[in-house]
RNA sequence: GGUCCCGUCGUCUAGCGGCCUAGGACGCUGCCCUCUCAAGGCAGAAACGGGAGUUCAAAUCUCCUCGGGACUACCA
């Protein structure tokens, strides 16, 4: 078994979403697993839809979620360069090497004529595919059409009978018949290329032996291995690179395998897309999804290491594993589960973690300034420690946690209006001069609070609430005294102070 | 329509002829705990799409059928 290279080749056209980079991550766990490359490679070949933003998008992304790869932007490498739309020179003279051979022929139907053939063709019941009508033209035909001011487009010509089988690493021996399959496009009117061209040069020029991609690509297959086969023979691919001065030595490489992916799918077990909601990477970071989680969980949709095991440390993923217990199913991407895995993982993180991973959170929504002062720094870390167990995301952290940090109570007007009234007032004026000469820990307030509670002869709940509401202005908070503990007692006096006037009756 | 792929609880899955009265996880329901919200504990409902075979034995093998999906572009 030679080294794996595999690679990741998105185009950059919108975000890079959970589908992508579970493709990323399968490959990227390959490669890891035996100490091979990952490379990374941008598919910008169809301008129309490319986009810097999205591809600095998609760095960025899996840079979050930990996906280095070996060569590709901002790395580089030996095989370089790694973005398509600066590879044009090498694919314009493959096709032109291949039309020269033959293999590939100048087609000139403008793209109305070929549409106007496929709805003919629909219509009578028959396959809509090309049906090779200008593969035979004469000189004059040709020089007809370019008089006409026509752009010929260049197509494979591909067998007309016969089979194409292989062994894909998930899914096994998979067939295809010749006959079935048009004569495709490779280089458009315009004289760019289209994927299975650019695809098919890099692959073999970067040496990549094991492609991973989604099942959508299957039946795009037969015309990789076509186009392999046409690139390495009598040493074409070799030649052409050598001639453009683009490093890559092909015919040294073993040829590709394949591993199709199931789809990652919505409820409506239609492929994953946004309408589905959030399915950006980038949308679960902010939501506050942690990224070994979402790897994790990533691993899971598609692929398990056995009956019973889901929580996985990235290296574990790396060890266990392989394209074999890749399961052959689409799944469901299951949202609920991700919250509840990523609920899990934050009750393993210490306090100090916790803290410093809420912190972005925090400040991008105005809680705390870049640089904690140490109070805000210490009243972090001990509400982490009772955020734990509330929070299934980072993001759900900062309307708990606001009311601390911030000088203004928010009032939750449905709270005032059912805990700041009967007995409240009543319970406000007590609990002040309480809390006023308690010890400032929460085992002493919560002590005193419920001998309050005892001595007015009220529910522990009918004190609690009151100040709960008048101390964080809502009816659900972190446990009271050992929030309470956490704060000035200056603070909270003056909160409880303030709050008598908003008790009714 | 054609080609290819797929079909186990609501969801993700384990299962590769007997260990299956089908296991785990999320979700759901009930109870317990409880200062709110959670967390936690306990209990529970919940699946082999259907039909024929093969076999002593089938979720597992074969065929048919039904259902879902992908592809069928000068997108990738």
């Amino acid at each position: 078994m030679p080294e794996p290279r595999v690679r990741f080749c998105p185009a950059p056209s919108g975000w890079l979403h959970v589908g992508g980079a579970r493709t990323a991550l399968y490959n990227w766990l390959h490669a890891r697993n035996g100490n091979g490359a990952f490379v990374f490679r941008i598919e910008d070949t169809d301008a129309e839809r490319a986009t810097d933003e999205s591809m600095q998008g998609m760095v960025a992304a899996m840079r979050w979620l930990g996906l280095e790869w070996d060569e590709g932007p901002e790395v580089e490498g030996p095989y370089g360069p790694y973005q398509q739309s600066q590879r044009g020179p090498l694919y314009s003279a493959a096709a032109a090497a291949l039309l020269q051979r033959g293999d590939v022929y100048d087609a000139y139907e403008t793209p109305e004529e070929l549409e106007a053939e496929r709805d003919a063709a629909v219509q009578q019941g028959r396959p809509p595919g090309y049906a090779g009508g200008h593969r035979n033209l004469t000189q004059e035909q040709r020089d007809a059409f370019v008089a006409e001011g026509r752009r010929p487009v260049l197509r494979v010509r591909t067998p007309d009978d016969g089979v194409v089988t292989f062994t894909d690493a998930v899914r096994g021996e998979v067939t295809f018949e010749w006959k079935d399959i048009p004569d495709f496009v490779i280089e458009r009117a315009d004289g760019t290329h289209t994927y299975y061209l650019a695809n098919a040069v890099d692959d073999l020029a970067m040496g990549i032996n094991l492609i991973a991609r989604g099942e959508d690509l299957l039946s795009a297959t037969p015309r990789q291995l076509l186009l392999y086969e046409l690139l390495l023979r009598d040493g074409l691919l070799d030649r052409v690179l050598a001639d453009n001065a683009y490093p890559g030595r092909p015919s040294d490489a073993v040829l590709p395998t394949f591993a199709h992916l199931p789809l990652l799918v919505g409820e409506d077990r239609k492929p994953l897309s946004k309408r589905h909601g959030s399915v950006a990477v980038d949308e679960f970071r902010r939501q506050g999804i942690l990224p070994e989680v979402l790897v994790n969980f990533l691993a899971l949709c598609g692929w398990s290491y056995d009956a019973t095991t889901e929580k996985m440390t990235v290296d574990e993923l790396v060890e266990r594993f392989s394209f074999d217990r890749v399961n052959r199913n689409a799944a469901f991407f299951d949202t609920a589960k991700l919250r509840s895995m990523n609920g899990d993982r934050i009750k393993e993180l210490p306090d100090a973690e916790l803290a410093e991973r809420l912190q972005p959170y925090f400040r991008d929504e105005g809680l705390v300034p870049d640089l904690l002062t140490p109070p805000q720094q210490t009243l972090l870390l001990g509400l982490a420690g009772l955020l734990r167990e509330r929070i299934q995301t980072l993001a759900e952290a900062v309307p708990l946690a606001a009311p601390y940090f911030l000088d203004d109570v928010v009032w939750d007007d449905k709270a005032v209006a059912k805990h700041l009234k009967g007995r409240a007032g009543e319970v406000l004026d007590a609990v002040g001069p309480v809390l006023s000469d308690v010890d400032w820990d929460g085992e002493a307030i919560e002590g005193a609070l419920r001998a309050l509670a005892e001595r007015m002869e009220l529910g522990v709940g009918k004190v609690m609430q009151p100040v709960r509401v008048a101390v964080a202005g809502t009816a659900v908070s972190t446990p009271l005294p050992q929030t309470l503990a956490l704060l000035d007692r200056s603070l909270v006096l003056e909160r409880i102070a303030a709050a008598k006037e908003k008790v009714a009756g």
